[in-house]
DNA sequence: TATGAATGAGAGTTCATTCAT
DNA sequence: AATGAATGAACTCTCATTCAT
């Protein structure tokens, strides 16, 4: 109803002027958040990072409603990004070289942003339900493209490729600034795990849903009291 | 050193009976900072793993003189246990099977408890100059024999050790208590590594200055605030 | 255990000196929290009253929890009062004399201390069941011995009596500090709802649980969130 | 007053239709404010009674600049309804009947609207002067009426009568919803406070002024910080 | 030496009020 | 005139650390 009032422009894209203030406060408050986030890790507070973005405290809260949801909102712009390279991947014909640029894009994605990383990687996440309904699907795609193309082996599930991913990033963090490419030099070692040539790998794989509970498990926003609602 | 000082007392090999019920407190302490900083992580408060070891938080200030203490004396033990596990390693006669052994041993390690892992992976440690000292001349030690020996490549460093094992522990935390074993499914993939067939792995690793650098950044306790020393 | 090692002392009302500042605190912050809710409400702040007390905050909180379990005290205190007044009044040989004087009691437990009556009548109690345990019963025996006696009408209920200790409370506190003993004014008009002669009452009494429920209603202390157990 | 400069409109019976949407949000408000305040007290936010009436929270500010006009809106409201009880009860030709008509009819428009008797009970007024100018001479002349016609003792004051009913809004707002005409009960005994017969009530009553006074302090709104004028 | 009461800085969060749109 | 985003003071509560007993 609020449309039909307003003085129309010759853009679309200027539907809702008065929200310029708010999405760009949103957006430099993400911003902060990663930057406070990877520097003084998850304890940071709030008045931190507002102060940080340059808005008031209120603002945040206003935008996120608590600590948690800001640390969501970041997961989730980057979640936006892997996605993104998941179907990337899938457009790629060669599945082994979609998968290989899938694994590359992720780790290039999280080292291309300091903050990004440290944050993720020290981090998150709780209703990361969303994550594993919007990725999982996409690797499970991804590696029985492959698996039917003989370039990966039947045996390896979507838990491996998820397991070789967090030593990747792991490594990467190793590498920091100094060596920001470290975690190439173990690629092709992790990628022969996957590979159809080779001894089995050994035990088993993590199912999908125990992969779900490790990464909350390990990666979830720790809060003593539950959060209110 | 301070026994010395105390009021004498009536018979001799009753010299340090207090020490006794310090001695006890201590470990108490220790154990208890283990299990709460399991559950709870680091940010649990020294009141909780007080109560945990029954003892007055009086009584864990004149032990430990600050929470990061504590997390640093629950490093130092597990580092003893790395650290004896490196001594045996030595003691074997096959360079390679001592290597595999320590590998296997410090993840037996951290995985025998599960409270000394989680605190390992989520915290700590800031002056780990004790830990470079009394651990890396024991790896360059296990590693020289090995490429010696010739089977271990002789570009491969010992932060490609530190490498792996960071990575096995990261899949021992993934694995949980559901997959306990989780680690060893990925352990011939990684040995692969270190093995002299094989291409040369690529890129550089990081020298042993770098490595111990990004232990600290990656697993140094922080503190918002620096601590008072 | 810990009183067999302390110096004995001629006296028993030292045996736990360690207390004494804390019971000196306990006291001060009841103190304080009687006039300070009483001056600005029972949306005064914790640091108000602290800073009044002379204390911490968080010596507040070591002792209170939460402001609720402030306002809990200071009503148990002045619930303490009212039943020692109920226990004189049923050692009078005279049932009604002993009502009246209850009557007469509990008004002047209230207008003594300006800070308890303006507390009491703006605000609390929640976990009220505790006064219903301790007062409830004795104001029955009390209506039961004047019923007995033919002094008191046989369908005047306890909460007939409530109300009127109720309304004499709100008259209390119309007369202020200006007219003390205003409440007095009403008395002999009350007090002859109760008496045998003279018409009925219309209509019902509350039931003792409607007038609990009321009580709580009228005087408990509102949180907008429920207070963190 | 601020119609006068508004530019003209086409027709002219529209010159102001503006307004209506304006008293319709001023209605909203004051009927919102009634809602909330009643379920929550008076700590409830501003913008729960905007969002609640449907109106922006600015909206809310230009018509009661803060939460204290507000409350005095509802105040006004309701004091009208008293106001032309007065007015009929000094209709009535017969003087005790009109007197017992104005008390039955103050009690009626609290206990009809549960809201506004919580608002009452609970919180306000301090610009009571209005009050004062508009009911306190309405009450002198019906308790006049009804002294020069005996039906009143002469020694029975307009504080007196306040008082009664003062007494009886309490008992009314313990009834509740549960018993709705519980302060029915007590209205034969404390209209005999009134009455010529039966002895002379001790004491003295409040003055006019000291009524005033009293009425600010019990129900006057407390802020805790002087509200900015 | 052990204890736990006291302390206060700092965290998360709310809300009355202002102001740009 | 209406809207709601922005603001920041104030509040409740926690916890690392100190100190009297």
């Amino acid at each position: 109803m609020t449309t039909t009032e307003r003085p129309q422009s010759p853009e679309d894209d200027a539907v809702r002027p008065m929200r310029k203030d708010a999405a760009r406060n949103r957006v430099l408050l993400i911003a902060a958040g990663r930057e406070v986030f990877a520097k003084r890790g998850l304890d940071a507070s709030l008045d931190d990072i507002a102060r940080q973005a340059g808005v008031g405290i209120g603002t945040a809260y206003r935008h996120f409603g608590n600590k948690f949801a800001l640390a969501e909102a970041i997961m989730h712009e980057a979640v936006d990004g892997v996605v993104s390279a998941a179907d990337r991947a899938l457009d790629n014909d060669d599945p082994w070289a979609g998968l290989v640029g899938f694994l590359e894009a992720v780790l290039e994605v999280q080292t291309a942003d300091r903050g990004l990383r440290e944050v993720l990687m020290g981090v998150h996440e709780a209703k990361s339900d969303a994550v594993q309904e919007r990725l999982l699907g996409r690797v499970e795609r991804l590696l029985d493209r492959a698996r039917r193309a003989g370039v990966v082996r039947l045996d390896a599930a979507a838990s491996d490729l998820g397991a070789v991913i967090s030593m990747l990033c792991l490594v990467a963090d190793l590498g920091g600034d100094e060596a920001p490419d470290l975690w190439r030099r173990y690629v092709p070692t992790l990628l022969s795990a996957l590979r159809p040539d080779g001894p089995p790998l050994p035990g088993r794989p993590l199912t999908d849903d125990e992969m779900h509970q490790a990464m909350i498990r390990l990666h979830g926003l720790r809060s003593a009291r539950p959060l209110p609602d």
